[in-house]
DNA sequence: GTAGGGTTAG
């Protein structure tokens, strides 16, 4: 066509680049080299191609086209900025989704139900409500994608109070309404909601079956999960990776191995083991259930492998005491992350091979990988077992330094270490700067203070965390009762624990 | 060109 001067036929150009960004064979720079051999690119031409980069996951190419656009002489129309409102929400740019709602405005597309649903959706997604409520209360015309999108925002924000009010109100509750209010009530710990609705419903699909199961996943409700899928299975629908997934992860915590054997032959049977995460599902699976060999078999022979499938690897064998084996696969593993070394440092841990826990994070600092919380986390509780003091204010030291947030988990668990070395006022230093405290925070420093011999003082920790509000457990409570003891406070706690 | 479900690694 370049040759043939075919190409300055900016329709045939059209139909050209349209094949080309329709087709697998050609890459976006090749769509995007073609547009630049059209001489005179029109709004259809640049719509396509913008919205290949949307689909090609090239967001951030949007809007650089579109200023090339509004430089050139095609105009934007109805279809232009709809597809930019989603490359913002995509890229969770508010900014740049405000900027399009600007021109949106100029260019007097502010009536079309399509331009302000995907305007809805893109406050959502970014987390301003307040604009997707306002879009949405100004549109004249709603449709059941406006109320579905609105919905979502409020559900995404975890608004139950807001998501059911807009729920009642709609005309038309359809099935996607009805899946987002079911996974909505499984969040948030309200199961019974969920099964009514689902009861109520008359139209259920693969989605529907799927929030409903994961509800029950999501509350520990295993058996019922699984039921839930086998009645799915007596009826015709078509299974997919999500609803697997879902599962599977029932059969991973409550160590139903023959359910997920069954599963597993269900993914195969229905050609669902190129999914990646399916694999590694299968994998977490096997070994939380105690069939690391199995696991092992699954990686050894997969073909869709990940970082997830490795650090997976490692973790079973952790599971299942073999931490030599673990450590095996993390010296083999091409690319380690902080998660593969986190978890071999916390496997040490958690097998009282405390040494090896700071010999593996000295070597992460010689190989200069940062850690995370996590990390930290493991370390710290090292340095409590092994009362290893100096390398605990050593690693205190290194969060301070290097801006690391202390978090509920780093602060609790240095509260624990420098409690256990007999630390009292750094500990309590360290409590007074947490800015969110749990149950385990306030048990480090009660059991701290008692273990330390201030009975006293510990009494009266419990008392000010009673009047915080936070609500104690047993380890609270067994905490209590042994300094009690160790000091013949009967009174106080028989009191404690009767009036608990 | 717009709306719904998920988990797997510490």
């Amino acid at each position: 066509m370049t040759i043939t001067g075919f190409i300055k036929d900016t329709f045939a150009a059209s139909r050209l680049l349209s094949f080309s960004t329709n087709s697998p064979f050609f890459d976006l720079d090749y769509s995007r080299w073609l547009l630049h051999q059209i001489e005179n690119p029109n709004g259809f031409i640049w719509n396509a191609l913008m919205r290949a980069c949307v689909q090609r996951n090239s967001p951030q190419h949007c809007l650089q086209l579109y200023k090339l656009m509004l430089r050139s002489d095609s105009i934007a129309d109805n279809y232009t900025h709809p597809i930019l409102i989603q490359a913002s929400a995509i890229r969770l740019s508010e900014f740049e989704g405000k900027q399009i709602h600007c021109h949106v405005s100029k260019f007097g597309f502010d009536s079309d139900i399509y331009v302000l649903n995907t305007l809805i959706n893109m406050y959502s997604v970014c987390g301003n409500l307040c604009d997707a409520r306002l879009v949405f209360d100004k549109s004249l015309t709603l449709d059941s994608v406006s109320w579905n999108s609105i919905l979502a925002a409020y559900v995404q924000a975890g608004d139950v109070e807001e998501a059911v009010q807009i729920f009642n109100q709609m005309r038309e509750r359809n099935t996607i309404a009805a899946n987002s209010m079911i996974a909505l009530y499984g969040k948030y710990n309200r199961v019974d909601d969920a099964r009514k609705l689902f009861n109520r419903m008359d139209a259920r699909d693969i989605v529907t079956w799927t929030a409903i199961i994961s509800s029950y996943e999501q509350n520990g409700m295993f058996a019922e999960a699984l039921k839930m899928f086998t009645e799915m299975n007596s009826y015709e629908i078509l299974v997919d990776e999500v609803v697997i997934v879902t599962v599977l992860s029932a059969c991973s915590q409550t160590e139903a191995v023959k359910e997920g054997e069954v599963i597993h032959g269900l993914i195969l049977k229905v050609g669902l083991d190129s999914y990646v995460n399916l694999q590694n599902a299968l994998i977490h699976m096997y070994s939380s259930c105690g069939n690391i060999n199995a696991a092992r078999r699954l990686f050894e022979l997969g073909d869709y492998l990940d970082q997830i499938s490795w650090n997976s690897m490692i973790s079973g064998y952790l599971k299942c005491g073999l931490v030599e084996e673990a450590r095996g696969f993390f010296d083999a593993m091409p690319q380690k992350d902080v998660v593969s070394w986190s978890t071999m440092i916390s496997g040490y841990a958690q097998h009282d091979q405390f040494s090896e826990t700071l010999e593996l994070f000295n070597e992460m600092q010689v190989r200069a990988i940062r850690p995370d919380e996590t990390t930290l986390v493991s370390v710290i509780s090292a340095c409590a077992r092994l009362s290893a003091l100096e390398q605990g204010k050593w690693v205190h030291a290194y969060i301070k330094k290097n801006g690391f947030r202390i978090n509920v988990f780093v602060g609790t668990t240095l509260i624990d270490m420098y409690m256990k070395c007999g630390c009292l006022e750094t500990a309590l230093e360290v409590f007074n700067e947490m800015e969110k405290r749990s149950t385990s925070t306030w048990n480090a420093v009660i059991l701290g203070l008692a273990v330390n011999g201030l009975v006293k003082e510990s009494l009266e920790k419990f008392s000010e965390m009673e009047k915080c509000g936070v609500v104690p457990n047993e380890i609270t409570f067994v905490g209590l009762l042994g300094a009690c003891r160790h000091a013949g406070l009967v009174d106080e706690g028989r009191r404690g624990c009767y009036s608990n």
